[in-house]
DNA sequence: GGCAGCAGGTGGTCTAGACCTCGCCCGCAG
DNA sequence: CTGCGGGCGAGGTCTAGACCACCTGCTGCC
């Protein structure tokens, strides 16, 4: 038999929580993958998974759609549904230099140049979407990793999202303070990256000689529709690459089981 | 009444073709979607759909579930199906220098520096996967835009993969040719970003003074599991920015239908 | 021993209903 | 004139079946 037990499946629908069945399978299914199957392990099937919880198999497979639309698991015809192996994410993330370092294997750590209110100025009025004039909270850092130089960092947020801010200490980590105080939790954004040569400050700032290559990476973020966040960092281009997966518009990646999920 | 009229819509459903009806269906909408439908109008009702191609609701649902993964089309509870927006688009493209030029409304064209085999040496062999030596062909290229240089291009391409290559002109768009010829249709890549400072022979080529901050980009171009093309390129940074899309890990980005769905 | 074919299990597709909530609109009452 | 409440039509969810194509493993014949 391809498939696992259904039986050994935890957990119980809920026909009258007003909580759609199928939600309620689909995250019991999660966590039975999470709990208990390692990649290329067999569901149980949609069949089994009916009868265990005593619901139309349409129902079933509505839960799994949704998992399989997420790309955890992945059918089979004639043999099963079995756990992915986790994907090669072909998406740049959204992240904060923070988790940007530590997920580079780099301690990061910050020396606070400014943090203060300023009017926005025509350019960064457009750059963020709203009237010149407009109270920011401009938040400029010397960003270290490994306690070595590693870009010169400017922040530019709306004050009206995030009042008291400028009350207490510079946060250490932005984005989680935007996260954790404010209920700001960037979904999505854009870089402009180009190259750059170091200006006499921030060369002294990050230790380089005037006129090295940077990296210029200028970003937008956004909660929702509404700008949120307008930065300008300036990488040293000896410490810092960028890494950015590409897609074939209108070209569908190419299936890869190819094998290993034979019992 | 909201949804449009579903009499209105062409083309009939065979039953006895082989292909399921639920695709017949999603591509009979998709044709209707593209030839009568401007973004924010409404689709007719599933029912409607039912009625009119004589079908099951399910059946017409899982065309519409379809489209609504696919971005086209836009449930709304209580209002109807809705077609959408063009969408902004949350991936890079992997696209060739022509394309891309041709995007940023320039004119692309290109003098061939080198277009030669040659043999793998040990960093091209770990950069392409291969057995160091492995026959390689080396299309190396002025990039210019609007007449101007923009950027010094070298692909390097397995050429066991591209038999005769050799023998004719060097090709102007080398994606085209790859495709056309040798049924080479980029898949999916990566490119690794930095900033770099014009070497003496790269600055006279591309028209700057030695040490003027250049966009390096690798980039390693897939078929399926297998590279295809590993070029290097140097963009001079007063003519090229690169926009990167970003989405936050783990948050779904917010509808946005907001308005404009009113009859 | 080897191979062909069949049986049983899997996902794929489809039906013809059911009842739910949500949003809009219109008509009635104040 | 205004407000509110219901009617109606939209999508959302769910059922209990049906038949199909596909894959595997077993069985029995050669």
């Amino acid at each position: 038999m391809a498939a696992s037990d259904a039986s050994r499946m935890a957990g119980e629908i809920d026909r009258h929580n007003g909580i759609p069945i199928y939600v309620q399978l689909r995250e019991l299914i999660r966590t039975h993958i999470t709990e208990a199957c390692p990649p290329g392990s067999a569901l149980p099937s949609e069949r089994d998974l009916a009868e265990r919880f005593g619901l139309a198999r349409m129902t079933v497979r509505q839960a799994i759609d949704a998992l399989v639309g997420e790309e955890v698991i992945e059918r089979v015809v004639g043999l099963g549904t079995f756990v992915r192996k986790p994907k090669l994410d072909l998406q740049v993330k959204l992240t904060s230099y923070s988790e940007e370092m530590q997920r580079r294997g780099m301690v990061p750590a910050a020396k606070v140049l400014s943090f203060e209110q300023i009017g926005a100025s025509a350019f960064l009025a457009r750059e963020l979407q709203l009237e010149e004039g407009t109270p920011l909270v401009r938040f400029r850092r010397l960003l270290l990793a490994d306690n070595e130089p590693m870009s010169v960092d400017e922040n530019f947020i709306p004050a009206h999202r995030v009042p008291g801010l400028l009350d207490g200490e510079p946060p250490t980590s932005l984005y989680n303070v935007l996260s954790e105080r404010y209920g700001l939790v960037m979904e999505w954004g854009e870089d402009m990256i180009e190259a750059t040569a170091a200006s006499p400050s921030t060369a002294r700032l990050l230790n380089v000689e005037v006129g090295s290559p940077l990296l210029k990476i200028q970003r937008h973020a956004f909660v929702a529709r509404s700008m949120v966040d307008y930065s300008v960092s300036y990488y040293r281009a000896d410490r810092y690459k960028l890494w950015v997966p590409l897609q074939r518009p209108g070209v569908r990646p190419t299936r890869n089981y190819a094998s290993g999920y034979r019992s």
